[in-house]
DNA sequence: GTAGTATTTAAGCATTTGCTAAAATACTTA
DNA sequence: TAAGTATTTTAGCAAATGCTTAAATACTAC
């Protein structure tokens, strides 16, 4: 790396190595996190999300249908956000149903509340 | 796309149908939201947008220091983000200070407490 | 057992991402 | 003006992402 780092003569540097310090204990818990909100930041998964938090009894197979993509591509959606928590599944039958885990439903609640918000604004 | 949708003859073609309508009528929302989540969904950014909500007067420079990167990668952060309005800047001399846009401050204020919270459990 | 359905996994590919190094721009001061 | 500093932009590249098709696995019913 480059390493023709500013002079800055008014650089706080005790402010600098204070940030340091924190962004160092915590950086597993950064990765961690990110880790969940780059799981929501993909509209597909975002919706997959949504649709969890406000239907019951959703397979693959229906979440295809309603997103039109291949069920091939909704099951490695749902896989992701499997192996991060985000969601939980129950089979019935051959058919396995996906539900939204209940801290993620927590946390994704005031961002469903301004998708669905939208909806009131643009029927104005 | 490969058409052999399940046939599923318990499938409940109502909820199908009302759920595709609903994703259609959001689908900008959805893409909207989104984007500002996979803002939050990469660690480095999310240690700049934690970093900006703790302290004040931070440069890019500063920042490259704390997070041990390239000025430029954390100005191509920066720039993502001001052009998605996470971020705003404010120019003194010539130097340039950026900080956190209040709505999303306000809507990322659980994850950094999650974040913050973990440093309490990591000193157990 | 075989046939059929639901789902996952693997392979392949085009696109996107995030970084570095280097060049370009913007600003300040002598 | 020129020299120096702060920042952004460009170019290039390795790695990751998200999709499709096709193959594999899991389950049910006959």
């Amino acid at each position: 790396m480059e390493n023709t780092s500013c002079v800055r003569p008014f650089a706080d540097t005790s402010q600098i190595e204070r940030c340091k310090a924190t962004i160092d204990t915590l950086n597993g818990s950064f990765s961690h996190v990110a880790d969940g909100l780059e799981m929501a930041g993909n509209p597909v998964r975002l919706k997959i999300l949504f649709l969890l938090s406000e239907e019951k009894g959703l397979c693959v197979c229906d979440l295809s249908d309603i997103l039109g993509i291949t069920v091939s591509a909704v099951s490695q959606h749902l896989r992701k956000m499997k192996d991060r928590n985000l969601i939980h599944s129950s089979k019935e039958g051959q058919t396995i149903y996906y539900s939204l885990s209940s801290e993620y439903a927590d946390v994704l609640k005031p961002f469903f509340h301004i998708i669905a918000e939208s909806e009131i604004l643009e029927a104005v």
